[in-house]
DNA sequence: GAGTGGTCTAGACCACCAA
DNA sequence: TGGTGGTCTAGACCACTCA
């Protein structure tokens, strides 16, 4: 019977489903950028030639996602990681208050290089692709806090430089959907408790052989396409991940 | 105009959200039991006196929250963790593989004690109240993985024994859902990196000093009442913690 | 006041399940 | 075949924003 289900799922495919993934595309194809406002419920639905209460539900689900934004009275827009309550979205460390703290961003070098077969296979490249590799130390509160290994492909981020990275005070999200009209919507996260080698122990002022939060993180943008990996270091003394459980 | 704002914000109360918590109540009553089926989507309309599309909307938002589940052309149900889905709901620790294999449960201590100062906090009791405090040992694929340490109130679990843990092979949310009534909906996890302890090493087979994950978690039942406090201590040098952020 | 999203209704029809 | 949830429509009215 399942055989049977199966078979049906792939066929049988509701309106809005339909139009969520003609919105998605419209978004892939940068008819819409981040930030910006997307045409009405009413207008959508005459395009589409479908109610005004199924174009909704599509929103809805997207909204639902963080992959777009309301605001009553305006509009629909493309949620933007410019937005205030995005700005550290990502970021799941606080103090022991609860508080984030403004990180600062150390730049410790940003170089081409080419990817292993682990990072690639993250990636969806091949081994030896042409990606960029970046270094550098999160502080938060006058103390180093997280040091971070980030690679990103060269294809989609030809060019990219450390004054990019300077100039949005290493807010990297911000300057991919900026400079490069790449917006992550997600990302998968895999957590485990190392021990401090060396560099991580001098970066983050540390002893060597001190117990760290290791974090690997992909990030991936529409079409859940991978698109950043980084491994962050952190030390959590005084700092912890947080998590909400539903 | 914020302060107007936030009075109308107070007043303002769409219908669909009164309902909500008015079935909200009805669980927290007891007036259906986890696992079973509540009303129809047409008869909720007649007791409350609006449309179907209302009563659908609050049903939609509890479902989206793990609270209820539809079953299409049966009913909606009281989410249980019976589900399978539901069964390892709060654990997020999986191999490197990505699977979680099923954990056994070694049960180390059960007793009769009073609540410390931070614990109470966290779980809305004053400092010394009596609690249960429980001890053991997940073991996935034969190797001990998480050291478990878990407070509840007397209060609300008095008579919980030692049977009763072994009973359930450790599974304590489906224990606590039939045996009390109390159904876990969410929790609430900081994670650090720490130093294994003796009494750690010990339970984990480590050695002293290693590296370990710790995991506070806060669980709450309907209302975010918090009703259990656990600290885990996981070896990750096979497993680690996975999230997925959106 | 015009335009937008937000709520609510009433009714139709489809998909699924159990008896 | 009847009852349930799932989708879709058309239209009304409310709340909010901005010119």
């Amino acid at each position: 019977m399942n055989t049977v289900t199966a078979s049906q799922v792939l066929l049988y495919q509701p309106l809005y489903e339909q139009i969520k993934r003609m919105l998605t595309q419209s978004l892939i194809d940068g008819e819409w950028k981040a930030g910006e406002m997307i045409p009405s419920e009413m207008e959508l639905a005459g395009r589409f030639q479908v109610s005004q209460g199924t174009v909704r539900k599509a929103i809805d689900e997207l909204v639902s996602e963080n992959i777009l934004m309301r605001r009553q009275g305006k509009g629909t827009y493309v949620m933007t990681h410019n937005e205030e309550m995005m700005k550290l979205r990502f970021l799941r460390l606080t103090g022991e208050d609860g508080q984030k703290g403004v990180p600062q961003n150390q730049l410790l070098s940003c170089v081409r290089t080419k990817a292993s077969a682990k990072v690639a296979k993250k990636l969806n490249l091949k081994t030896g692709a042409a990606v960029i590799e970046i270094k550098r130390v999160l502080v938060i509160g006058g103390r180093p806090l997280i040091l971070d290994h980030i690679i990103v492909p060269s294809s989609e981020f030809s060019g990219l430089s450390a004054k990019q990275i300077d100039d949005y005070k290493g807010a990297l999200y911000r300057m991919y959907e900026q400079e490069y009209g790449i917006r992550m919507i997600g990302a998968h996260e895999e957590i485990k408790a190392v021990a401090a080698e060396a560099e991580t122990a001098e970066a983050l002022d540390l002893a060597e052989g001190a117990p760290v939060l290791q974090i690997e993180r992909v990030a991936y943008t529409y079409g859940d396409r991978p698109l950043e990996w980084r491994l962050g270091l952190c030390h959590t003394d005084q700092y912890h991940y947080h998590n909400e459980l539903e």
